[in-house]
DNA sequence: GTCTATACTTCGATAGAC
DNA sequence: GTCTATCGAAGTATAGAC
């Protein structure tokens, strides 16, 4: 019943936003009373962080999956531009600039995957005997940024540049895969080409 | 009055968020009644919908002002970069989420925005004499995106890779600004040097 | 214009029956 | 474990006095 819960906060944080995320509205998914709600979880701080902490594994899983794929890079860029994960990942940072209580995991949660991200570029590009030319870092922040930030605004029918953007990317990462040097005018990511 | 609920509004949009904005809290600020809120809008739909309206106003002048300047990139990625901006941004979009009435002002702005800073470009590259050589709109929504996910994650203490994003940024104005290629690697913006 | 008064809903949380 | 009952606080909104 508590995993039921924590299932339930996530979707309706992902679907109708945090301020939808109530006692009521929880325990209609569950077919309960509002009252079980404290049954399981003291406070509705105790609730999110469950559901961030449960996020955070499957999270975790994600990347890993990621980097160990043919296209890192690319399957990097999938996994943020996923509408799910990043509405998700919105709302938990709204939450955070609200509670305290959830700002301590979100961060946390948030340079672990970062770092993990950034590890496994270095790797890659180890593995194919190539020189490191963008910080690690720098080609994570981008990733994520320009995905999470694309798949936001489709959401609230933003799409100006989308088209152009998104097949810039697509250029640069198909440049990337096959050991190109980007398009002129392009971020030349990782690595070097050999 | 009517002005100064609005102002009220967005300050407490800012500051604590969407959901913060009640017409208690908003009474507050102006030392009234809460029904006084009721009096000069007729919903929270009308009320946000003034917050956008004048919001833009701002905004419109703000990105005018960016692009008369000396070095209109670097302008725009300060300008996106306002904390306060970042996060009025924010409240804005996640409103946008839920309130269809509210989306349909947002995004009509959003756009509107967007198309200004990318012709604004094109126009500073041209005045230079210079090729068009990265889209504008994808310079704009890479400049737009990053500048505001790096004050998003400051807000709630991510900061992981921040310094070596922004070192990264500020080498690639630079660059512009002084009409050399940017280092390797790094987007080549806009414009190809002479 | 701003107030008091009020209606109705929903919130988080607790106590106690079963 | 799940329920009924209840609390105090806060939400949007309306009617009507001044």
């Amino acid at each position: 019943m508590r995993a039921e819960l924590i299932e339930a906060a996530e979707q309706i944080l992902r679907e109708e936003g945090y301020a939808a995320v109530t006692s009521r509205t929880l325990a209609d998914r569950v077919n309960l009373k509002r009252q079980i709600v404290h049954y399981y979880f003291h406070s509705m701080d105790e609730l999110f962080i469950a559901v961030i902490r449960r996020g955070a594994e499957q999270m975790r899983e994600r990347i890993q999956a990621a980097l160990a794929s043919d296209e890192p890079l690319r399957a990097l860029w999938d996994l943020n531009s996923d509408p799910a994960q990043a509405s998700l990942s919105l709302e938990l940072n709204a939450l955070a600039n609200r509670r305290p209580a959830v700002r301590a995991e979100v961060s946390r949660f948030a340079e672990e995957f970062r770092a993990m991200q950034a590890k496994g570029l270095v790797e890659h590009v180890q593995s194919r005997g190539q020189a490191q030319r963008l910080h690690p870092l720098v080609a994570t922040v981008l990733l994520t940024s320009l995905s999470q930030m694309l798949t936001l605004e489709s959401a609230i029918d933003v799409k100006l540049g989308h088209a152009e953007m998104l097949a810039f990317t697509d250029e640069c990462l198909r440049a990337f895969a096959e050991g190109r040097d980007p398009p002129l005018g392009a971020p030349g990511f990782l690595a070097k080409p050999a």
